[in-house]
RNA sequence: GUCCCCAUCGUCUAGGGGUUAGGACAUAUGAUUCUCAGUCAUAGAACCGCGGUUCGAAUCCGCGUGGGGAUGCCA
């Protein structure tokens, strides 16, 4: 019988949620749903003094936002609670006493600690710690789901010196508790980052210890920066509680992580959630790491946006707007839904609407004024002035022939009448300026411009 | 140092024993009822090197080089 597939996302809570584990998290939930498992979060917090509440809510945000719904964990509950490390010592306790028992691990003194970077302190050791013995009879092999086989050579203890499982003070390591915590919940594939792929050569021998069979492994490629280093929490789209503030849609960062290290061997580029779900498989993931763009990221922002209903878009732009102090009225909503064609980040759109409130005249637009700007800008009002009845695109039309019976360029007319109206060179299609302001205020506005 | 992984335009990638090596982002140029933006069109731009196997290698194999990861009482 077929085992339904449970799969887990097992973050630590290190204050913020990183770009890749995003994408960790977005394989795993695009691996599940297309096979209809189980998605578990658990959270790895074994590590107490890096434990912070507000670090967990980084990870639950961004996972919400993303709209990485999991099936167990945090405000779900679920068969095998508690779903925080901290929480499950005892379960350890129990694992950690059969390997005591088999005579798998051994006491030893305890080495030098290190420091964050992995530096040696010296003389910090005291104490013992306990030690698992590897099995060292032959060479490991692991059948990875991405990256085929890897073979690691165990005979040769000088690379894989056995590995603490318990401090100093009896808590457990990393090691131990994802092996336990993996038997426990029944998982049956782990995708995670191949930084991992050493210590799974370790997971392997414990599960053997246990007497478990492992899970199906696939371990996916890094994300490294545009020069290709490792992406830290200090660099650009590492973190991604940034994304939302800066005017992402999250649906634009699915589709654009979830083509870092995958695709589906066709030319498409744009994709929904249920898109990726049906399209996605472990088969198709690459095996060489990808540097993040966020210029192509941006992009695919724009090709998201460009997507959304009207009403849609105006409700998401709308907190950017009045966050950079503009009033929410009737206008305003008309000019965002103007501008949906032309931004790639929601946080573009107050500065392409922020002539709704008045025109903000910029010095360098109104230097490139020719001679003839007040005159083209008298002879469009009058014509203005005469239409028996405001309607923008009527207005709009009158422009074009009023420059040529005159012998100007379009552009001489049109660019005047746009910086009377906004003050910027910049803004939407002049159809949609003439029809937010409307009659009476776009002649006031081309009556007081300065020039 | 040792171990592991990887290598197609600047970037994300498709392809994979015989192809004009395809697409997208970015870039350049042109077009457009507004010197911006957007849109459209066009262009330039790549198989890391060397050996081997083969009629034929970017593709398979070996070696080098480069990059990344791992070598923790971090996860």
């Amino acid at each position: 019988m077929e085992t339904k597939v449970r799969t887990r996302f097992a973050p630590s809570p290190t204050g913020y949620l990183h770009i890749g584990g995003a994408r960790t998290a977005l394989f795993n939930y695009l691996f599940t749903r297309k096979m209809g498992g189980t998605f578990v979060l658990r959270i790895e917090d074994t590590d107490q003094q890096r434990h912070v509440e507000e670090a967990m809510q980084a990870i639950f945000m961004g996972m919400r936002w993303l709209g990485l719904d999991w099936d167990e964990g945090e405000g779900i509950g679920g068969p095998y609670e508690p779903y925080y490390q901290s929480k499950r010592g005892k379960i350890y306790d129990r694992y950690f006493q059969r390997l005591v028992d088999a005579g798998k691990v051994y006491e030893c003194p305890a080495p030098n600690k290190r420091d964050a970077d992995g530096n040696e302190i010296p003389d910090t050791s005291e104490g013992t710690v306990w030690r698992f013995r590897f099995r060292r009879d032959g060479i490991i092999t692991l059948h990875d789901a991405v990256c085929g086989d890897i073979s690691v050579d165990y005979t040769n203890e000088e690379n894989t010196p056995d590995m603490v499982l318990k401090r100093t003070d009896g808590s457990y390591i990393f090691h131990l508790v994802n092996v336990v915590d993996d038997i426990e919940m029944k998982i049956t594939h782990v995708i995670r980052g191949e930084d991992h792929i050493m210590n799974t050569f370790k997971h392997l021998q414990l599960f053997e210890a246990f007497g478990e069979k492992p899970p199906v492994y696939a371990h996916i490629p890094l994300i490294q920066n545009p020069d290709g280093s490792k992406m830290s929490k200090r660099d650009v789209g590492a973190q991604l509680g940034c994304y939302p503030e800066e005017g992402f849609l999250p649906e634009a960062v699915v589709n654009f992580i979830a083509l870092l290290g995958w695709n589906p061997k066709n030319e498409r580029e744009i994709f929904s959630m249920q898109e990726l779900i049906d399209l996605f498989s472990l088969e198709h993931v690459n095996r060489a790491a990808a540097k993040f763009d966020i210029t192509k990221c941006k992009w695919m922002n724009q090709q998201h946006i460009q997507r959304l209903s009207p009403e849609d878009f105006v409700q998401r732009a709308l907190p950017f707007c009045t966050a950079a102090g503009l009033e929410d009225t009737p206008a305003l909503r008309e000019a965002i839904a103007g501008v949906q064609e032309k931004v790639q980040l929601l946080s573009e759109v107050p500065a392409w609407v922020r002539w709704v409130q008045g025109p903000v005249y910029e010095k360098e637009a109104m230097e490139k004024l020719q001679d003839n700007a007040r005159e083209m800008l008298d002879l469009i009002a009058d014509a203005f002035r005469d239409l028996p009845e405001w309607d923008a695109q009527t207005a709009f039309a009158l422009i074009k022939p009023l420059c040529k019976e005159h012998g100007v360029k379009v552009g001489a007319g049109m660019y005047p009448l746009r910086l009377a109206l906004t003050g910027s060179h910049v803004g939407p299609g002049m159809d949609v300026l003439l029809s937010v302001l409307g009659k009476e205020e776009t002649l006031r506005r081309m009556e007081i411009f300065p020039c």
